[in-house]
DNA sequence: CAATATACTGTATATAATTACAGTAAAACT
DNA sequence: AGTTTTACTGTAATTATATACAGTATATTG
């Protein structure tokens, strides 16, 4: 599947929002208008140029007929070990993808974690298990979260969250836990 | 919010179906065509009246133009005891829908359980705990199952299944296994 | 028993939308 | 250097769609 223009990726975009804000795809009047465009037609010639390139399917001759070939938003990204710095989803971070599973507690899951070492087996955490990571889950006392601490990414029990000072327990009674005050980026929870 | 006729019923789930067949709203002509309608005024008048009863809106002008008012499907039923024999999610069993919070692992919770007892106190199940039941998962040995035993609901630990033996066990203790054959109807999982 | 709601047929029209044809211009590729 | 791709303007025809108006028939409600 080629990659879009930029252009070309401002028009997915726009056609995505519209289904979510409206419910149904946008018409080419509608694009047109949105990206300021004098002709109609150049927001059809931009559909075929996606379509071509595998994104969306038009349908001929039915009005706002755009169909999504979504098959990026079914699938969940696996992280391995992390590069230091830098976004944790960076596309070179991607171990493999794997498709949304309906049966299990998979979605509001944006991507899966690879588990090294072993600081939160008393939970049932294990090096090698996979967790689910939501980043837009919050932030709570108890909850088990993701936190990179100076360009280390670890997992571990939240217990304590203050102005200055936070505490994060490993679920291992070989080890200690990690006192830090907030200088540094924290990330995401839920096991 | 009044109820549907069989006939505006019908049509909803048409509606309902062609988004999630399409991605967009079917047209009078559309749903004219599939119900056998000869006029496509036929479909318009049913869609006005399915508007009054505030199941949808019309987008005046815009093709296509229904949008769902869709406020069931974003709300997850409450089941308290339930009562004996029938199906668990019968209207009068529902003692509250609660909205799906986006942020906690709701998705692909069919309705929430009400916990009687304390059999799995173990694992961290109390009474008075909802518990969130996901009809499509799998049944899966060492998962935690909501299962009916000849008209009464409980909750245990899957821990053995077979042609004619399916063992449930209390995490709890105080309780012992319970072993059951298979004349019984048993339900979904997860916890 | 009259008024209203349900469930349609049938015709017609204005407008919404797709889509073809004819260009222009700059950037990227071969 | 020539061709293709990207990114548009502009016009216009055809078809798709919404939607008004005029009926018919049966069921439900006040």
């Amino acid at each position: 599947m080629k990659n879009l223009t930029k252009r070309q990726e401002e028009i997915l975009n726009l056609i995505k929002t519209h289904i979510l804000d409206l419910g149904f795809p946008p018409t080419r009047a509608d694009i047109a208008k949105t990206l300021g465009f004098k002709s109609p037609n150049a927001a059809e010639q931009h559909l075929r140029a996606i379509e071509k390139k595998g994104f969306i399917k038009i349908l001929s001759g039915a009005s706002r007929g755009i169909v999504l070939n979504d098959s990026e938003s079914d699938q969940i990204p696996v992280i391995g070990l992390v590069a230091a710095g830098g976004p944790i989803l960076a596309e070179e971070n991607i171990e493999k993808t794997i498709p949304k599973s309906n049966n299990l507690l998979s979605s509001d899951i944006d991507y899966y974690l690879r588990v090294k070492g072993d600081s939160m087996v008393d939970i049932g955490i294990f090096e090698e298990d996979l967790i689910g990571v939501s980043k837009s889950a919050s932030t709570k006392i108890g909850s088990v979260v993701v936190a990179r601490i100076n360009n280390e990414v670890t997992v571990k029990t939240l217990t304590e969250m203050s102005q200055n000072k936070v505490v994060l327990r490993p679920e291992n009674q070989n080890y200690n836990d990690i006192i830090i005050n907030p200088k540094v980026d924290e990330l995401a929870i839920e096991g």
